[in-house]
RNA sequence: GGCCUGAUAGUGAAGUUUGGCAUCAUGAUGCGUUCGGGACGCAUUGAGCGUGGGUUCAAAUCCCACUCAGGCCA
Protein backbone atom coordinates (compact mmCIF):
# COMPACT_ATOMS: atom_id res chain seq x y z
CA UNK A 1 0.00 0.00 0.00
CA UNK A 2 1.33 3.35 -1.04
CA UNK A 3 1.56 6.02 1.37
CA UNK A 4 -0.75 8.04 -0.92
CA UNK A 5 -3.38 5.44 -0.79
CA UNK A 6 -3.07 5.32 2.82
CA UNK A 7 -3.59 8.96 3.37
CA UNK A 8 -6.83 9.14 1.35
CA UNK A 9 -8.08 6.14 3.55
CA UNK A 10 -7.19 8.55 6.30
CA UNK A 11 -9.48 11.64 4.54
CA UNK A 12 -12.43 9.83 3.80
CA UNK A 13 -12.56 8.21 7.61
CA UNK A 14 -11.42 12.15 8.98
CA UNK A 15 -14.32 13.40 11.44
CA UNK A 16 -14.07 16.94 11.94
CA UNK A 17 -14.62 16.67 15.77
CA UNK A 18 -12.91 13.64 17.44
CA UNK A 19 -16.19 13.07 19.55
CA UNK A 20 -19.39 12.48 18.71
CA UNK A 21 -22.63 14.13 19.67
CA UNK A 22 -23.22 11.05 21.17
CA UNK A 23 -20.78 11.76 24.00
CA UNK A 24 -22.13 14.79 25.12
CA UNK A 25 -19.98 16.13 27.48
CA UNK A 26 -17.15 15.89 25.29
CA UNK A 27 -18.49 16.80 22.39
CA UNK A 28 -20.14 19.65 23.76
CA UNK A 29 -16.44 20.56 25.54
CA UNK A 30 -14.36 20.10 22.00
CA UNK A 31 -17.09 22.35 19.86
CA UNK A 32 -16.64 25.17 22.67
CA UNK A 33 -13.20 25.28 21.59
CA UNK A 34 -13.13 24.23 18.23
CA UNK A 35 -15.90 27.18 17.20
CA UNK A 36 -14.23 29.45 19.90
CA UNK A 37 -17.12 30.17 21.53
CA UNK A 38 -15.51 29.67 24.76
CA UNK A 39 -11.76 29.55 26.33
CA UNK A 40 -11.87 27.95 30.03
CA UNK A 41 -8.06 28.06 30.09
CA UNK A 42 -8.26 30.53 32.48
CA UNK A 43 -6.68 30.52 35.94
CA UNK A 44 -10.34 30.61 37.49
CA UNK A 45 -12.62 27.87 37.81
CA UNK A 46 -16.00 28.76 36.34
CA UNK A 47 -14.73 32.02 35.21
CA UNK A 48 -14.34 31.80 31.68
CA UNK A 49 -13.44 33.69 28.19
CA UNK A 50 -16.80 34.42 26.34
CA UNK A 51 -14.82 34.79 23.07
CA UNK A 52 -16.31 37.13 20.07
CA UNK A 53 -18.05 33.70 18.60
CA UNK A 54 -19.28 32.70 21.64
CA UNK A 55 -20.16 37.09 22.66
CA UNK A 56 -22.15 37.84 19.38
CA UNK A 57 -24.48 35.44 19.73
CA UNK A 58 -25.58 37.01 23.30
CA UNK A 59 -25.20 40.28 21.81
CA UNK A 60 -28.00 38.98 19.26
CA UNK A 61 -30.30 37.77 21.94
CA UNK A 62 -29.36 41.03 23.69
CA UNK A 63 -30.89 42.76 20.44
CA UNK A 64 -34.16 40.78 20.17
CA UNK A 65 -34.36 41.07 23.89
CA UNK A 66 -33.95 45.04 24.19
CA UNK A 67 -36.51 45.41 21.26
CA UNK A 68 -39.07 43.42 22.87
CA UNK A 69 -38.56 45.43 26.25
CA UNK A 70 -39.10 48.67 24.31
CA UNK A 71 -42.48 47.08 23.16
CA UNK A 72 -43.04 46.07 26.40
CA UNK A 73 -42.37 49.27 28.46
CA UNK A 74 -39.45 48.00 29.96
CA UNK A 75 -36.37 50.63 30.62
CA UNK A 76 -32.77 49.62 30.54
CA UNK A 77 -30.47 50.47 33.82
CA UNK A 78 -27.58 49.51 35.33
CA UNK A 79 -27.02 49.42 39.27
CA UNK A 80 -24.12 48.92 41.77
CA UNK A 81 -22.03 45.18 41.15
CA UNK A 82 -20.99 46.08 45.41
CA UNK A 83 -24.33 44.90 47.63
CA UNK A 84 -23.85 45.85 50.92
CA UNK A 85 -24.31 42.45 53.29
CA UNK A 86 -27.09 44.70 55.16
CA UNK A 87 -29.23 44.44 52.06
CA UNK A 88 -28.96 40.69 51.54
CA UNK A 89 -30.10 40.37 55.41
CA UNK A 90 -32.76 42.08 55.05
CA UNK A 91 -35.39 39.37 53.61
CA UNK A 92 -34.40 36.45 55.52
CA UNK A 93 -35.20 33.51 53.08
CA UNK A 94 -33.69 35.54 50.50
CA UNK A 95 -30.49 35.59 52.76
CA UNK A 96 -30.69 32.18 53.77
CA UNK A 97 -30.84 31.14 49.88
CA UNK A 98 -27.87 33.14 48.60
CA UNK A 99 -25.32 33.17 51.51
CA UNK A 100 -23.27 29.67 50.65
CA UNK A 101 -22.29 30.99 46.73
CA UNK A 102 -21.90 34.91 47.67
CA UNK A 103 -18.22 35.85 47.24
CA UNK A 104 -17.36 38.90 49.50
CA UNK A 105 -15.22 41.94 49.14
CA UNK A 106 -14.01 42.17 52.70
CA UNK A 107 -10.79 44.57 52.25
CA UNK A 108 -9.86 47.58 50.82
CA UNK A 109 -5.63 47.44 50.56
CA UNK A 110 -4.83 46.26 53.47
CA UNK A 111 -7.41 48.01 55.71
CA UNK A 112 -10.75 45.58 56.72
CA UNK A 113 -13.74 47.06 55.57
CA UNK A 114 -16.39 48.01 58.41
CA UNK A 115 -19.02 46.23 56.69
CA UNK A 116 -18.43 43.65 53.93
CA UNK A 117 -19.63 43.63 50.52
CA UNK A 118 -21.26 40.83 48.51
CA UNK A 119 -20.41 40.55 44.75
CA UNK A 120 -24.02 40.66 43.18
CA UNK A 121 -25.48 37.44 43.12
CA UNK A 122 -28.50 38.46 41.76
CA UNK A 123 -29.75 42.50 42.35
CA UNK A 124 -32.82 42.44 44.06
CA UNK A 125 -32.10 44.50 46.90
CA UNK A 126 -29.50 46.50 45.73
CA UNK A 127 -32.36 47.80 43.02
CA UNK A 128 -35.14 47.70 45.43
CA UNK A 129 -33.69 50.40 47.80
CA UNK A 130 -33.84 52.51 44.98
CA UNK A 131 -37.14 51.66 44.06
CA UNK A 132 -37.90 52.66 47.44
CA UNK A 133 -36.65 56.58 46.41
CA UNK A 134 -38.40 56.63 43.51
CA UNK A 135 -41.73 55.26 43.82
CA UNK A 136 -44.08 57.96 45.71
CA UNK A 137 -47.95 57.38 43.85
CA UNK A 138 -49.72 55.23 41.63
CA UNK A 139 -48.85 57.54 38.98
CA UNK A 140 -44.91 56.71 39.25
CA UNK A 141 -46.44 52.41 38.64
CA UNK A 142 -46.38 50.35 37.17
CA UNK A 143 -42.20 50.72 37.22
CA UNK A 144 -40.32 48.08 34.36
CA UNK A 145 -36.22 48.30 35.10
CA UNK A 146 -34.21 45.89 33.43
CA UNK A 147 -29.99 45.44 33.60
CA UNK A 148 -27.53 43.66 31.48
CA UNK A 149 -24.73 42.84 33.62
CA UNK A 150 -22.82 39.95 35.21
CA UNK A 151 -23.47 37.59 38.23
CA UNK A 152 -20.97 36.42 40.36
CA UNK A 153 -22.51 32.39 42.34
CA UNK A 154 -19.48 30.75 44.06
CA UNK A 155 -20.68 27.47 43.18
CA UNK A 156 -17.36 25.25 44.88
CA UNK A 157 -17.86 22.44 42.25
CA UNK A 158 -19.28 21.24 39.44
CA UNK A 159 -18.92 24.27 36.94
CA UNK A 160 -19.36 23.70 33.20
CA UNK A 161 -18.93 26.14 31.05
CA UNK A 162 -22.24 28.33 30.56
CA UNK A 163 -23.77 25.92 32.28
CA UNK A 164 -22.86 26.83 35.54
CA UNK A 165 -20.33 29.57 35.84
CA UNK A 166 -18.94 31.35 38.85
CA UNK A 167 -19.28 34.39 36.54
CA UNK A 168 -21.63 34.81 34.25
CA UNK A 169 -23.80 37.85 32.01
CA UNK A 170 -27.79 37.90 32.43
CA UNK A 171 -30.62 39.67 31.90
CA UNK A 172 -32.67 40.39 35.02
CA UNK A 173 -35.46 42.42 35.00
CA UNK A 174 -37.45 44.08 38.03
CA UNK A 175 -40.76 45.54 37.70
CA UNK A 176 -43.27 47.45 40.57
CA UNK A 177 -47.19 46.83 40.47
CA UNK A 178 -50.10 48.63 42.61
CA UNK A 179 -51.57 45.31 43.14
CA UNK A 180 -50.85 41.72 43.18
CA UNK A 181 -53.06 40.72 40.55
CA UNK A 182 -51.31 43.48 38.07
CA UNK A 183 -47.66 42.08 39.22
CA UNK A 184 -49.26 38.39 38.13
CA UNK A 185 -49.88 39.60 34.94
CA UNK A 186 -46.10 41.12 34.49
CA UNK A 187 -45.30 37.06 35.16
CA UNK A 188 -47.62 36.37 32.41
CA UNK A 189 -46.08 39.14 30.09
CA UNK A 190 -42.72 38.12 30.98
CA UNK A 191 -43.65 34.08 29.73
CA UNK A 192 -44.78 35.79 26.35
CA UNK A 193 -41.42 37.78 25.93
CA UNK A 194 -39.28 34.71 26.58
CA UNK A 195 -41.59 32.51 24.49
CA UNK A 196 -41.50 35.06 21.44
CA UNK A 197 -37.40 34.83 22.23
CA UNK A 198 -37.15 30.95 22.88
CA UNK A 199 -38.54 30.36 19.63
CA UNK A 200 -36.88 32.92 17.95
CA UNK A 201 -33.73 30.54 18.87
CA UNK A 202 -36.22 27.70 17.72
CA UNK A 203 -35.81 25.58 21.35
CA UNK A 204 -37.86 23.54 22.65
CA UNK A 205 -39.05 23.87 26.42
CA UNK A 206 -41.41 23.31 29.04
CA UNK A 207 -42.70 26.01 31.61
CA UNK A 208 -43.12 24.92 34.80
CA UNK A 209 -44.06 26.36 38.06
CA UNK A 210 -41.19 25.18 40.88
CA UNK A 211 -42.21 23.43 44.12
CA UNK A 212 -42.62 25.79 46.81
CA UNK A 213 -39.40 24.42 48.14
CA UNK A 214 -37.26 24.83 45.03
CA UNK A 215 -38.90 28.51 44.38
CA UNK A 216 -36.55 31.28 44.30
CA UNK A 217 -35.36 32.82 47.85
CA UNK A 218 -38.05 35.39 48.37
CA UNK A 219 -40.30 34.71 45.77
CA UNK A 220 -44.36 34.04 46.47
CA UNK A 221 -44.21 31.69 43.02
CA UNK A 222 -41.39 30.83 40.33
CA UNK A 223 -42.00 29.77 36.88
CA UNK A 224 -39.12 28.20 35.24
CA UNK A 225 -38.19 27.31 31.48
CA UNK A 226 -36.24 24.26 31.47
CA UNK A 227 -35.04 22.88 27.86
CA UNK A 228 -33.83 19.57 27.29
CA UNK A 229 -29.69 18.31 26.85
CA UNK A 230 -28.83 15.94 24.57
CA UNK A 231 -27.72 13.68 27.70
CA UNK A 232 -31.47 13.76 29.06
CA UNK A 233 -30.67 16.45 31.30
CA UNK A 234 -32.67 19.50 31.44
CA UNK A 235 -31.41 22.92 31.81
CA UNK A 236 -33.01 26.29 32.84
CA UNK A 237 -32.95 28.25 30.44
CA UNK A 238 -34.82 31.25 32.92
CA UNK A 239 -37.20 31.59 35.25
CA UNK A 240 -39.53 34.17 36.35
CA UNK A 241 -40.66 35.21 40.01
CA UNK A 242 -43.36 36.39 41.85
CA UNK A 243 -42.16 38.33 44.68
CA UNK A 244 -45.34 39.54 46.08
CA UNK A 245 -44.44 42.07 48.70
CA UNK A 246 -42.15 40.65 50.05
CA UNK A 247 -39.35 42.70 49.44
CA UNK A 248 -41.83 45.83 49.55
CA UNK A 249 -41.65 45.45 53.32
CA UNK A 250 -38.08 45.10 53.98
CA UNK A 251 -37.06 47.69 51.50
CA UNK A 252 -40.36 50.01 52.29
CA UNK A 253 -41.11 50.46 48.24
CA UNK A 254 -44.25 52.20 48.96
CA UNK A 255 -47.01 54.39 47.24
CA UNK A 256 -49.99 56.49 47.90
CA UNK A 257 -52.79 54.64 45.97
CA UNK A 258 -55.95 56.71 44.63
CA UNK A 259 -58.25 55.65 47.54
CA UNK A 260 -55.63 57.74 49.67
CA UNK A 261 -53.78 55.48 51.14
CA UNK A 262 -49.85 54.10 51.65
CA UNK A 263 -49.04 50.56 50.45
CA UNK A 264 -46.20 48.20 49.31
CA UNK A 265 -45.82 47.41 46.00
CA UNK A 266 -45.99 43.92 44.44
CA UNK A 267 -42.99 42.84 42.12
CA UNK A 268 -41.84 40.54 39.79
CA UNK A 269 -38.00 39.62 38.69
CA UNK A 270 -36.81 37.83 35.53
CA UNK A 271 -33.77 36.83 33.61
CA UNK A 272 -32.06 34.78 31.38
CA UNK A 273 -28.92 34.19 30.63
CA UNK A 274 -25.68 33.34 29.14
CA UNK A 275 -26.89 29.53 29.73
CA UNK A 276 -29.34 30.18 27.14
CA UNK A 277 -26.26 29.87 24.98
CA UNK A 278 -25.79 26.15 26.03
CA UNK A 279 -28.60 25.70 25.01
CA UNK A 280 -28.60 26.57 21.53
CA UNK A 281 -25.75 24.77 20.87
CA UNK A 282 -26.31 21.46 22.59
CA UNK A 283 -30.04 20.92 20.88
CA UNK A 284 -29.13 22.01 17.49
CA UNK A 285 -25.47 20.71 16.98
CA UNK A 286 -24.67 17.68 15.23
CA UNK A 287 -21.73 15.16 14.58
CA UNK A 288 -20.31 18.25 12.33
CA UNK A 289 -20.24 21.05 15.06
CA UNK A 290 -22.22 23.80 15.81
CA UNK A 291 -25.73 24.74 13.88
CA UNK A 292 -26.81 27.84 14.64
CA UNK A 293 -30.38 29.50 13.97
CA UNK A 294 -30.09 31.97 11.01
CA UNK A 295 -31.40 35.44 12.97
CA UNK A 296 -28.58 34.45 15.48
CA UNK A 297 -25.62 33.35 13.53
CA UNK A 298 -22.93 36.03 14.45
CA UNK A 299 -21.93 34.81 10.65
CA UNK A 300 -25.24 33.94 8.79
CA UNK A 301 -23.62 33.13 5.46
CA UNK A 302 -19.83 32.19 4.42
CA UNK A 303 -18.91 31.88 0.86
CA UNK A 304 -16.06 29.66 -0.88
CA UNK A 305 -14.05 30.25 -3.45
CA UNK A 306 -13.71 27.03 -5.91
CA UNK A 307 -10.23 27.72 -7.56
CA UNK A 308 -8.98 25.71 -10.43
CA UNK A 309 -5.59 26.71 -11.59
CA UNK A 310 -6.53 26.77 -14.76
CA UNK A 311 -9.88 28.37 -14.68
CA UNK A 312 -9.62 30.78 -11.08
CA UNK A 313 -10.27 33.82 -13.38
CA UNK A 314 -12.71 36.00 -11.85
CA UNK A 315 -13.79 33.71 -8.82
CA UNK A 316 -12.19 35.31 -6.28
CA UNK A 317 -14.01 38.97 -7.31
CA UNK A 318 -17.48 37.06 -7.44
CA UNK A 319 -17.37 35.80 -4.16
CA UNK A 320 -15.79 39.68 -2.81
CA UNK A 321 -19.09 41.44 -5.14
CA UNK A 322 -21.32 38.74 -3.52
CA UNK A 323 -20.51 39.44 -0.29
CA UNK A 324 -20.82 43.57 -0.92
CA UNK A 325 -24.34 42.42 -2.24
CA UNK A 326 -25.46 40.45 0.64
CA UNK A 327 -24.25 42.79 3.28
CA UNK A 328 -25.93 45.82 1.38
CA UNK A 329 -29.19 43.25 1.92
CA UNK A 330 -28.42 43.11 5.73
CA UNK A 331 -26.97 39.84 6.07
CA UNK A 332 -23.39 38.90 8.29
CA UNK A 333 -21.32 37.92 5.69
CA UNK A 334 -18.03 36.35 5.56
CA UNK A 335 -16.08 35.63 2.22
CA UNK A 336 -13.36 33.56 2.85
CA UNK A 337 -10.68 34.13 0.31
CA UNK A 338 -7.80 32.79 2.29
CA UNK A 339 -5.81 31.04 -0.02
CA UNK A 340 -3.80 29.17 2.30
CA UNK A 341 -7.10 26.80 3.02
CA UNK A 342 -8.51 24.49 0.66
CA UNK A 343 -12.41 24.91 0.14
CA UNK A 344 -12.57 21.54 2.06
CA UNK A 345 -11.37 22.58 4.28
CA UNK A 346 -13.16 25.47 4.78
CA UNK A 347 -16.23 23.79 4.50
CA UNK A 348 -15.21 21.95 7.56
CA UNK A 349 -14.42 24.98 9.10
CA UNK A 350 -17.33 26.62 8.65
CA UNK A 351 -19.97 23.71 9.79
CA UNK A 352 -18.08 23.36 12.82
CA UNK A 353 -19.07 27.13 13.50
CA UNK A 354 -22.45 26.47 12.29
CA UNK A 355 -22.71 29.26 10.43
CA UNK A 356 -26.33 28.44 8.45
CA UNK A 357 -25.49 28.92 5.13
CA UNK A 358 -22.61 28.47 2.66
CA UNK A 359 -22.29 29.93 -0.76
CA UNK A 360 -19.96 28.18 -3.06
CA UNK A 361 -18.79 30.04 -6.48
CA UNK A 362 -16.45 28.11 -9.04
CA UNK A 363 -15.83 28.00 -12.60
CA UNK A 364 -19.49 26.22 -13.00
CA UNK A 365 -21.29 28.52 -11.40
CA UNK A 366 -19.74 31.54 -12.79
CA UNK A 367 -20.27 30.19 -16.13
CA UNK A 368 -24.26 29.55 -15.23
CA UNK A 369 -24.33 32.60 -13.43
CA UNK A 370 -25.16 30.52 -10.27
CA UNK A 371 -24.12 29.50 -6.91
CA UNK A 372 -24.32 26.51 -5.15
CA UNK A 373 -25.76 26.63 -1.82
CA UNK A 374 -25.44 24.80 1.28
CA UNK A 375 -27.60 24.17 3.90
CA UNK A 376 -25.88 23.24 7.67
CA UNK A 377 -29.21 21.82 9.23
CA UNK A 378 -29.37 19.63 6.68
CA UNK A 379 -26.47 19.69 4.58
CA UNK A 380 -28.60 19.82 1.50
CA UNK A 381 -27.11 21.11 -1.79
CA UNK A 382 -28.61 23.46 -4.09
CA UNK A 383 -27.69 25.80 -7.28
CA UNK A 384 -29.16 28.75 -7.32
CA UNK A 385 -29.16 30.92 -10.20
CA UNK A 386 -27.57 34.63 -9.16
CA UNK A 387 -31.24 36.54 -10.06
CA UNK A 388 -32.90 34.43 -7.48
CA UNK A 389 -30.62 34.39 -4.51
CA UNK A 390 -31.88 37.54 -2.55
CA UNK A 391 -35.51 35.26 -2.52
CA UNK A 392 -33.65 31.94 -2.12
CA UNK A 393 -31.68 33.38 1.20
CA UNK A 394 -34.50 34.52 3.23
CA UNK A 395 -36.86 31.72 2.21
CA UNK A 396 -34.02 29.17 3.52
CA UNK A 397 -33.47 30.74 6.39
CA UNK A 398 -37.35 30.31 7.49
CA UNK A 399 -36.95 27.14 6.13
CA UNK A 400 -33.93 26.25 8.69
CA UNK A 401 -35.97 27.73 11.38
CA UNK A 402 -39.03 25.56 10.84
CA UNK A 403 -36.63 22.50 10.81
CA UNK A 404 -34.53 23.47 14.17
CA UNK A 405 -37.84 23.91 15.82
CA UNK A 406 -39.50 20.98 14.52
CA UNK A 407 -35.99 18.65 15.55
CA UNK A 408 -36.19 20.04 19.27
CA UNK A 409 -39.43 19.48 19.07
CA UNK A 410 -38.73 15.79 18.37
CA UNK A 411 -35.92 15.64 20.73
CA UNK A 412 -37.85 16.96 24.21
CA UNK A 413 -40.95 14.83 22.67
CA UNK A 414 -38.66 11.78 22.70
CA UNK A 415 -37.49 12.54 26.22
CA UNK A 416 -40.67 12.38 27.79
CA UNK A 417 -41.43 9.33 30.22
CA UNK A 418 -43.81 8.33 32.75
CA UNK A 419 -43.34 6.55 36.33
CA UNK A 420 -46.04 5.68 38.81
CA UNK A 421 -43.09 4.46 41.61
CA UNK A 422 -39.84 5.24 42.97
CA UNK A 423 -38.46 2.29 41.46
CA UNK A 424 -39.66 3.01 37.84
CA UNK A 425 -37.79 6.57 38.47
CA UNK A 426 -35.07 4.85 39.30
CA UNK A 427 -35.08 2.87 36.75
CA UNK A 428 -35.30 5.50 34.17
CA UNK A 429 -32.40 7.62 35.67
CA UNK A 430 -30.11 4.69 35.36
CA UNK A 431 -30.48 3.56 32.11
CA UNK A 432 -31.76 6.57 29.00
CA UNK A 433 -33.01 9.77 31.58
CA UNK A 434 -35.60 11.98 30.32
CA UNK A 435 -38.25 14.01 31.59
CA UNK A 436 -40.66 11.71 33.82
CA UNK A 437 -44.64 12.51 34.42
CA UNK A 438 -45.11 11.30 37.74
CA UNK A 439 -47.98 12.16 41.12
CA UNK A 440 -46.76 13.15 43.89
CA UNK A 441 -48.17 14.41 47.17
CA UNK A 442 -46.60 17.93 47.43
CA UNK A 443 -45.14 16.43 50.53
CA UNK A 444 -41.00 17.82 50.71
CA UNK A 445 -39.94 14.51 52.40
CA UNK A 446 -40.96 12.95 49.30
CA UNK A 447 -39.29 15.44 47.18
CA UNK A 448 -36.57 15.07 48.83
CA UNK A 449 -36.31 11.08 48.96
CA UNK A 450 -36.37 11.91 45.46
CA UNK A 451 -33.41 13.63 45.23
CA UNK A 452 -31.62 11.77 47.33
CA UNK A 453 -32.23 7.68 45.92
CA UNK A 454 -32.11 9.37 42.20
CA UNK A 455 -29.84 12.26 41.86
CA UNK A 456 -32.97 13.72 39.90
CA UNK A 457 -35.31 16.53 41.39
CA UNK A 458 -39.07 17.40 40.76
CA UNK A 459 -39.28 20.68 38.75
CA UNK A 460 -42.57 21.29 39.57
CA UNK A 461 -46.34 21.09 37.52
CA UNK A 462 -46.95 22.00 34.27
CA UNK A 463 -47.36 26.23 33.62
CA UNK A 464 -50.45 27.02 31.80
CA UNK A 465 -51.66 22.94 31.38
CA UNK A 466 -54.09 21.37 33.72
CA UNK A 467 -53.57 18.08 34.53
CA UNK A 468 -55.18 15.98 37.12
CA UNK A 469 -52.78 13.11 39.13
CA UNK A 470 -54.27 9.36 38.02
CA UNK A 471 -52.95 7.71 40.81
CA UNK A 472 -50.77 8.07 44.21
CA UNK A 473 -47.34 9.89 45.16
CA UNK A 474 -44.49 7.81 43.54
CA UNK A 475 -42.73 7.73 46.75
CA UNK A 476 -45.13 7.51 49.74
CA UNK A 477 -48.51 5.68 48.11
CA UNK A 478 -50.24 8.78 49.54
CA UNK A 479 -52.64 10.80 47.74
CA UNK A 480 -51.44 12.00 44.77
CA UNK A 481 -51.98 16.02 44.18
CA UNK A 482 -50.35 17.15 41.74
CA UNK A 483 -48.76 15.46 38.55
CA UNK A 484 -45.39 16.92 38.61
CA UNK A 485 -42.06 16.35 36.18
CA UNK A 486 -39.10 14.98 37.24
CA UNK A 487 -35.70 14.93 35.73
CA UNK A 488 -31.97 15.25 36.30
CA UNK A 489 -30.36 18.82 36.15
CA UNK A 490 -27.75 21.23 35.90
C1' G B 1 -20.85 16.04 51.40
C1' G B 2 -18.25 11.33 49.86
C1' C B 3 -15.63 8.48 46.10
C1' C B 4 -12.98 7.47 41.38
C1' U B 5 -9.96 8.98 37.19
C1' G B 6 -6.82 12.34 35.01
C1' A B 7 -3.22 16.84 34.20
C1' U B 8 3.24 16.04 29.24
C1' A B 9 4.40 21.85 22.91
C1' G B 10 -1.45 25.92 20.71
C1' U B 11 -4.48 20.95 20.33
C1' G B 12 -4.67 15.45 20.98
C1' A B 13 -1.84 11.63 22.68
C1' A B 14 2.80 8.02 23.98
C1' G B 15 6.37 7.70 27.76
C1' U B 16 5.27 6.38 34.42
C1' U B 17 5.09 -0.76 35.53
C1' U B 18 11.47 -1.19 35.70
C1' G B 19 13.91 6.75 37.67
C1' G B 20 18.83 7.77 33.02
C1' C B 21 19.39 12.63 26.21
C1' A B 22 11.19 14.04 26.28
C1' U B 23 8.47 10.99 21.52
C1' C B 24 4.46 11.08 17.85
C1' A B 25 0.43 13.31 15.35
C1' U B 26 -1.78 17.81 14.48
C1' G B 27 -1.12 23.09 14.47
C1' A B 28 1.88 27.51 13.44
C1' U B 29 5.76 29.88 9.98
C1' G B 30 8.23 30.02 4.94
C1' C B 31 8.55 28.35 -0.22
C1' G B 32 6.39 25.60 -4.12
C1' U B 33 2.62 22.54 -6.23
C1' U B 34 -2.85 22.32 -5.14
C1' C B 35 -8.46 23.44 -4.36
C1' G B 36 -16.62 21.08 -6.36
C1' G B 37 -15.89 17.68 1.08
C1' G B 38 -10.54 18.70 6.19
C1' A B 39 -4.52 18.23 -0.35
C1' C B 40 0.89 17.32 -0.76
C1' G B 41 6.37 17.99 -0.67
C1' C B 42 10.61 20.35 1.56
C1' A B 43 12.43 23.39 5.44
C1' U B 44 11.62 25.92 10.13
C1' U B 45 9.28 26.45 14.88
C1' G B 46 7.15 25.03 19.49
C1' A B 47 6.81 21.82 25.96
C1' G B 48 10.83 20.24 30.42
C1' C B 49 6.08 17.31 31.83
C1' G B 50 -0.53 21.39 36.57
C1' U B 51 1.71 24.03 41.27
C1' G B 52 4.76 23.61 45.68
C1' G B 53 7.75 20.56 48.57
C1' G B 54 10.47 15.78 49.45
C1' U B 55 13.59 11.18 48.22
C1' U B 56 17.89 10.44 44.70
C1' C B 57 24.24 11.11 41.63
C1' A B 58 19.78 11.61 38.59
C1' A B 59 12.49 12.51 38.74
C1' A B 60 7.44 13.45 33.62
C1' U B 61 8.25 8.68 36.17
C1' C B 62 8.64 7.36 43.41
C1' C B 63 6.41 10.08 48.11
C1' C B 64 3.40 14.27 50.39
C1' A B 65 0.27 18.55 49.98
C1' C B 66 -2.46 21.74 46.99
C1' U B 67 -4.93 23.49 42.37
C1' C B 68 -7.60 22.39 38.14
C1' A B 69 -10.53 19.07 34.83
C1' G B 70 -13.95 15.01 34.00
C1' G B 71 -17.04 11.16 35.96
C1' C B 72 -19.81 8.47 39.78
C1' C B 73 -22.61 8.00 44.50
C1' A B 74 -25.69 10.48 48.09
Amino acid sequence: MTIKNSSKELRRNFMPLDNPRSNFSKWYDEVLLRASIVDVRTPTKGANVLMPNGYEIWEAIKNFMNKKFKETGHKNAYFPLLIPEEFLQRESAHFEGFIPEVAWVTHVGNTKLPQKFALRPTSETIMYHMYAQWIHSHADLPLKYNQWCNIIRWDTKETRPLLRDREFFWSEAHTAHSTYEEAAKQVEQSMEIYQSLFDALCLSYLTFQRPDHDKFAGAEYTIAYDAPLPNGKVLQIGTTHHLGNNFAKPFDVKFLDTDGETKFVFQTSYGISTRLIASILSIHGDDQGLILPPKFAPTQIVIVPIIFKKKSEGILEACQELEDELVELGYRVFADLREQYTSGWKFSEWEMHGVPLRLEIGPRDLKNNSVLAARRDTLEKENVARGELGDFISDVFDKMAIYLKKRADAALASLMRNARTLAELKEIMRNNRGIVKSNWCEDVECAKKVKDETSSSILGTRQGVIETPDGPCLVCGNEGKVVAYIASSY
